[in-house]
DNA sequence: ATAAAAGTTTTACGCGCGTAAAACTTTAGA
DNA sequence: TCTAAAGTTTTACGCGCGTAAAACTTTTAT
């Protein structure tokens, strides 16, 4: 941290006393230089700090170490977190994180696949927006960068993909759902943004059929990613037509179920599994701030550090050259007893 | 968007027809060359789809088109919306934003500032921790690099600071809660992370004071940023030592009135300001979330539009080459009237 | 001790673009 | 129509580093 500056890595070199190439190989990989050599870099590097160009570096790189993190929605903390625990792993790993978000708009996706081509990294791990996502340029971008799809799957595309075992979420807290109470109707988005929406459907409806129940879903309007307003004015809907058939709602995901313990609360309907509760709400996906709802939500969790860890693996992997055939990875979840049901 | 790939500006300069200097001249600034060389560029770009190497291009500029936006915790969905806010207006401005969290933590936003000194930025627009932010590196970053400090002011660092007025924020809220009802106390962290917290306890104070009113601050333990668990252990105290003088909590910020709101669903007190209620809970910030706690939190609100549109013009205007004085600007809040008080 | 292997130095080139200077061409103004 | 101003082309150099090849030095294994 001496005063004099370090232009270059020619001078860097230079002051630590090894030659230019040398210290260009340590750059690249710390581990390809002899220990002692290495030692006399990291000292000069106590002395002089200096940082080499990123973009000399990359100039001249085919693979940089560079690697995107793109997320239909920053905003949604169930993103934001699962995309904090990414960076750390790519940062961990030697790699040079860069967080991108689609803001849920299908055009903004198509132009951050683009800036993330120029950036020429040496891969991507990509939550594509789902339905919306422009499929034909998904395809391209997954063709040119290696890319690995978590979250929300679009056919078999990337590397591989890694995410939640929808079926096994919503078949999980339907069961519990069912031997402890009503058993639930179904709550959803008409016109999901994401696939996973359609698996847990689907799974819903298998799991009512073999617990010998008549399943009942409710599929409200609204379109794009607020999904906690979707939740509160289809839940107004629902609980002024009373369609309801039962006690019981398990929701598609965390944020309609947010939106719709506002609708009851707005309608003065007490929620909970006391006595004095008039119906039980259950959430999915185990979002962050489902702890603190009122009454706390009953859900069922990714296992965030799982799924974030075996996606980066997964890419790592690639990029160091191990090929193996693409791959679906779907982890369990794991059911969240609150209060709310 | 043909065929034959361009491998670099020389051969889109040829199959334009224009020389390279000019061309390079259009990518750095469009409006630079006659509007007859633009349409002919722009003809080409439409059949050969180049894009120049931004490693190559930053290479040898000082400056570069790129932004930071660093904020202290992408996970908070308040930091998520004015960064989403932030990265739109750079990229309508021409600029590449890049995003970058610190994590809550001290370490790492030095590392942020180190990655981004890297990156070369033509200016950053800086949300520091606070409290906790290392003031010297922040300092010396502030020297080599245009950087503009939002949301948390720290000294007379960068080129200016945009915020919201505190003084008004609390100011107003107390008020509002005084007319309405009884004078509320106020429900902080005993060591928050942000000086906003601390002009927020003294507008409470002042308020208080001026209105004729005994003051009662109730400062609650906890570390960090997981404002929302310290708010509702924090409550879990304060409910229980029936510390409270009054029926009116207003609490220094939306997160901790959600943690706080969850402690009095967990004590089983009820919320509101009617008649079947036991207590009033206000908060500040009007976070993405507070329509949707139970009750819906009453706020006073950031104006993000407005925050965000100040700190990047003026940021800007800066890097354009504008030179003006250091300036605070702080602007005022919105009340937010919901069924929490 | 000797040979083989691994790491280092020297030398040299090129990546794709920014940028400067001088000569040239087009446009705008009177 | 003429002139000045503005924009363009040509030529040329250099940025900071990756990387390759050949000669050299150090380490490891036999």
């Amino acid at each position: 941290m001496a005063g004099n500056k370090i232009r270059n890595m020619e001078e860097f070199a230079r002051v630590s006393g090894i030659s230019r190439p040398t210290v260009s190989k340590y750059f690249n990989d710390p581990d390809s230089v002899r220990s002692s050599t290495r030692a006399r870099i990291e000292a000069a590097l106590e002395l002089h700090d200096y940082r080499p160009n990123i973009y000399a570096m990359n100039q001249n790189r085919k693979l940089t170490k560079n690697v995107g993190v793109v997320v239909p929605l920053l905003s949604d903390p169930y993103f934001a977190e699962i995309a904090r625990n990414l960076e750390q792993r790519c940062i961990a790993a030697g790699y040079r994180p860069t967080l991108f978000s689609s803001h849920g708009d299908p055009a903004f996706e198509v132009e951050v696949l683009e800036t993330l081509r120029s950036l020429k990294p040496a891969g991507v791990l990509l939550a594509p927006l789902g339905r919306a996502s422009d499929r034909q340029a998904l395809e391209n971008f997954c063709r040119d960068v290696p890319t690995l799809i978590f979250d929300s799957s679009v056919d078999e595309i990337g590397l591989a993909f890694v995410g939640s075992d929808n079926f096994q979420f919503t078949a999980h807290i339907t069961d519990y759902l069912c031997r402890t109470g009503e058993p639930p109707c179904f709550f959803e988005m008409k016109t999901p943004a994401n696939p996973n929406a359609h698996r847990r459907r689907q799974s819903y409806l298998n799991a009512m059929e073999e617990f010998g129940h008549t399943p009942n879903v409710i599929s409200v309007e609204g379109e794009g990613w607020g999904f906690e307003e979707i939740g509160r004015l289809g839940g107004h809907e629902m609980l002024q037509d009373e369609r309801l058939s039962t006690n019981t709602i398990l929701c598609s995901n965390d944020r309609l179920a947010i939106g719709l313990l506002t609708a009851c609360y707005e309608k003065n309907i007490r929620v909970g599994r006391g006595e004095d509760c008039a119906i039980r709400i259950a959430g999915q996906d185990g979002h962050p701030h489902s702890r603190y709802t009122c009454p706390p939500l009953t859900t069922i969790s990714h296992n965030y550090d799982m799924v974030s860890q075996t996606a980066a693996e997964a890419l790592f992997a690639a990029i160091e050259g191990q090929v193996s055939p693409w791959k679906s990875t779907r982890l369990e979840g794991t059911l969240i007893l609150r209060d709310s049901a």
